[in-house]
DNA sequence: ATGAAGTTTCAGTGTTTTCTGAAACTTCAG
DNA sequence: CTGAAGTTTCAGAAAACACTGAAACTTCAT
């Protein structure tokens, strides 16, 4: 930790702190920081000795974050080790992440919901619960599907739309009176 | 926990797996679950008895949930306990959850980020890292201040835009014809 | 086939976090 | 003002989690 430059000793200690506030421990956070402004491949030596953790640990984060695909394995020829590299595209990242969380949270939930939604409740209480639940199953199915189509979207159009904000209002309403006015079909 | 019917149990039990994926410890998450679930408001008492956790746990987990404003306080005549209860409105309780969230990770990261993106690299490798943190930065504050936006617009508009999906690409595209023809202004 | 280089696993230890129970504190009816 | 009811705090016990170091395993050049 001490061999690296203060700028990226900051980075690397934020996503430690913040790693422990998600799921994620600060090991393996502050090893993604170090792999994502590393300009080079790392192999596992180099983070061990970098941050000053153990072989061992080091393994086992990278196991990690490479379930969660957030670093990919690379090979460089005449050497034996296995470098890692963490893609640098934010949004490519952040669509990661969001499917990564969707398999591994979102899905159970909604599973889960939806077997509570098949009891058929023999009690008041119960009946009340149920239809909360519903609620809740009702929006996480909405934006997850949202979510679905917008990533199909291409980069452009996504970005179009996101600096529009909520200009995008004005243009929804306009269609709405163009639908009316040449009687088209929803 | 076994004075609970089996579906509320259930879904007590998995919002206390899901809390801990999250930075919020299992108590916290039954707590949650069993409030919103519950067809009245519950006070401390109740909610020790039927999770079975102690008195002094319940108050800190309580405290927990009004700091993230899951939780309301509500009082009722001629009793001088505290009665909690939580919202029902799914969409209100995503907004309150990323709100608290964006204060409490985004904004301390972000901040972060610009104290980094102002520092003159003086290393090749920081100048790499440092780009790299820009990359990270600029994702974040598009999507922080789109969602201020969305956040703005009204439930219907939302509701209608999540339901057209990727739909939205073809009314952007028309739009983009309409301008070039009429030579409205952007 | 051998052993040097590299990688993974895991039992044990250390650290952090959660949880309890008891004590201190607050509130309010009488 | 008093004490019963309610609430909060906190020191320490218990549980969960992170981390090390050493041993086992794998790979590959020779």
């Amino acid at each position: 930790m001490n061999t690296l430059s203060p700028l990226v000793r900051s980075f690397v200690g934020h996503f430690g702190e913040m790693g422990s506030r998600w799921g994620i421990n600060r090991t393996v956070g502050q090893m993604y920081a170090l792999i994502f402004v590393s300009p080079t491949p790392l192999h596992a030596e180099q983070i061990a000795e970098a941050l000053e953790y153990s072989r061992g640990n080091v393994s086992m984060g990278l196991k990690e974050l490479q379930s969660w695909r957030l670093v990919t394995l690379r090979h460089i020829p005449g050497d034996r080790r296995e470098y890692f590299e963490a893609p640098q595209d934010a949004w490519e990242i952040f669509q990661t992440l969001a499917e990564e969380r969707r398999r591994r949270e979102i899905e159970p939930t909604l599973s889960m919901l939806r077997n509570a939604l098949l009891e058929t409740p023999t009690t008041e209480a119960d009946r009340i619960a149920q239809e909360r639940m519903r609620g809740m199953h009702d929006l996480i199915e909405l934006m997850t599907s949202w979510f679905d189509d917008v990533q199909r979207l291409d980069r452009q159009t996504l970005s179009q739309l996101m600096k529009m904000g909520s200009k995008v209002q004005r243009l929804l309403e306009f269609t709405g009176k163009v639908r009316v006015v040449a009687g088209g079909k929803g």
